[in-house]
RNA sequence: GCACCCGUAGCUCAAAGGAUAGAGCAUCUGACUUCGGAUCAGAGGGCUGCAGGUUCGAGUCCUGCCGGGUGUACCA
């Protein structure tokens, strides 16, 4: 019997049985060897025989017959191995490898479901990455959400990792915000002036005009645009900042565009796609050759006015990723940049950039529905609902789980009405009860003298509810092994829930503290493990874990 | 027009190509003299948008439609 310090390992271990068993033509073949849908499969299953099924040109049933006849597994390891329908072969595990499961990952502690894929490997997660032009939207949300996710995961699994927000602090966007500011100055002073066409409207742009009052006085009129730029966009910053602090999300460093020309990086990046003769120069403009690179068209990289489009900064932005050293390089994007990142990381890799180390994720995005109709959100008209507003209403544990909840690509619509009436029953509230009900009983051992941290013999965990709930305790690592590879958090926040639904199901049939002390102690150890995983789980997803609600 | 994403229970969403498609919310019926009832037990609810194809096996892969979203700028 191997030694056990997660359930992967057991996995691992009767999976090579089962391959043995079934002889050479398994050698090699990638079966299938998991936890089946429906629990009464056991806990593992095979599809092994399904597999070998064509190659050995024998029925599924009986290839499966003749490896369980020939698969020796100690019998503390396995309670029994079945053949069910078409093929499969489904295996369960015994209590006695359950429990030392447990015990392991009580003797882990905070480690437990700490991995070890990405030590001594630098990563950078980029996301938000708004420019500083107003409040961040329930859009924004989602995405810092979901970075902020990704990153924790990814530091879980050892990765020392870095947090970036690259923001355009340049461009005509933030030309367009002073405008704004300007003409709402002038206005404030009694000289109404128009917003430019293109301009914001937003009821902000009043607030940062107002402020420039104040901080300034009644004399500016005159003054440069650039001025207004540049306390607009540090105004639109500091707000943006406030709001990410509420969101309980920080970053390691803030990237700026402006700072790719200062450095000659613009500069450099223009002089390789020259020397790699991916450019070209046509209508007084600069190309990049992207359907020499595979891409549908080629896109224009410097203006006839000798202006850079946004893609080149992007490409020289993203060369200096690499060059930063990262082993892996998360970037989180809104569906709106869909087509852009082919575009750089093709012309990264015409560069000679190592590509592979890129993971772009896409996410769809939120749309808003109050009174049963679409909130359209467009910063340029001032029409929008501020992530600042919903974590008012639903406060940030809801508004991080809530976002968590759905895989990135799909669509999804935050309904408004919906999030406040049921802002006390949002799902959130069913983990974190859990977690303080773990919380609860082990504050009540302590109290009534039971303790609650002493040595115990887990033989006495027989019941059916207890084995299940050390079942679901037990695939954290595992889910945790899956999130970090997919980077979706979501898997997380599906785990929390059945181990949350585990445990109140075993409280529900059983009394903790009783009269038998040694069987005290050893359900006082599975609330202990219970505890664990839901603590540690939500402290990945960012959400509060409370001692008492 | 073309490219990418999405169509699954009334609603919001899950399901490495695996077995009878699952959860929550909502609806209905039940359950506490004891550790937290924000809980638990149960019921109803589906031609997985439509039509073909590949496969022992398709919600998942391929093709074509239909519907929604996002792109498709010498805007960012």
């Amino acid at each position: 019997m191997p030694t056990i310090e997660s359930i992967e390992q057991i996995v691992d271990f009767i999976k090579a049985a089962l391959h043995a068993a079934a002889g050479e033509a398994a050698a090699g073949m990638p079966s299938a060897f998991e936890r089946p849908k429906d629990t009464e499969h056991g806990d593992f299953a095979s599809n092994l025989a399904l597999l070998l099924a064509p190659v050995l040109h024998e029925s599924p049933r009986a290839i499966a017959e003749g490896i369980v006849g020939r698969l020796r597994l100690p019998p503390e390891v396995v309670d029994g191995v079945e053949i069910a329908g078409p093929g499969f072969i489904n295996v369960t595990l015994s209590p006695v490898v359950l429990r030392r499961g447990l015990m392991a990952a009580l003797s882990q502690g905070e480690a437990f479901g700490r991995l070890s894929t990405g030590r001594g490997l630098r990563a950078q997660v980029e996301f938000v990455s708004a420019n500083p032009t107003g409040p961040l939207t329930i859009g924004h949300g989602r995405q810092a959400v979901l970075g902020d996710a990704i990153a924790r995961v990814l530091d879980n699994a050892g990765y020392q990792v870095d947090r970036e927000y690259y923001f355009n602090d340049a461009g005509r966007q933030i030309r367009m915000l002073g405008e704004s500011v300007r003409a709402q100055y002038l206005t404030l002073l009694g000289r109404p002036a128009d917003v430019p066409e293109g301009g914001y409207h937003g009821e902000y742009v009043r607030g940062i005009a107002e402020a420039f009052r104040a901080d300034r006085g009644d004399a500016e009129g005159e003054t440069d645009v650039d001025v207004f730029s540049d306390f607009g966009k540090n105004a639109a910053f500091g707000g943006i900042q406030r709001t990410l602090e509420r969101l309980r999300v920080r970053f390691d460093s803030y990237y700026s565009e402006a700072s790719l020309y200062e450095t000659g990086r613009i500069a450099d990046t223009l002089r390789a796609m020259r020397e790699v003769g991916v450019s070209y120069v046509k209508d007084g403009a600069e190309w990049l050759a992207g359907t020499s690179l595979g891409l549908d068209q080629d896109w224009v990289m410097v203006r006839g006015t000798g202006e850079p489009t946004y893609r080149l900064p992007d490409i020289a932005y993203h060369r200096h990723k690499l060059e930063r050293g990262y082993d892996l390089v998360v970037d989180v994007f809104g569906a709106d940049h869909q087509a852009t990142y082919p575009v750089v990381l093709a012309a990264v890799q015409a560069l000679g950039g190592d590509t592979s180390r890129f993971q772009v994720l896409i996410h769809q995005f939120v749309t808003v529905k109050r009174g049963g109709q679409d909130v359209r959100m467009s910063k340029r008209s001032g029409e929008f609902l501020t992530l600042d507003w919903l974590l008012d209403e639903v406060g940030v544990d809801a508004v991080r789980y809530f976002f968590l909840l759905r895989v990135r690509s799909s669509h999804l619509a935050f309904d408004i009405d919906l999030a406040l009436r049921q802002s006390e029953e949002n799902p959130v509230f069913y983990v974190q009860y859990a977690h303080a009900r773990t919380a609860g009983i082990l504050r009540f051992a302590a109290e009534s003298g039971i303790g609650g941290e002493e040595p115990f013999d887990p033989t006495v965990l027989t019941q059916r509810e207890e084995l299940a709930l050390i079942r679901e305790i037990l695939q954290f690592p595992v889910v945790l092994r899956q999130v970090t590879e997919s980077l979706e958090p979501q898997k997380i926040t599906v785990c929390l829930r059945t181990v949350a639904t585990a445990f109140h199901q075993f409280y529900q049939h059983h009394r903790v503290i009783g009269d038998d002390r040694e069987l005290s102690w050893a359900r006082l150890g599975l609330v202990r493990a219970t505890r664990l995983v839901l603590a540690r789980g939500l402290s990945l997803l960012g959400v509060e874990a409370p001692e008492r609600m």
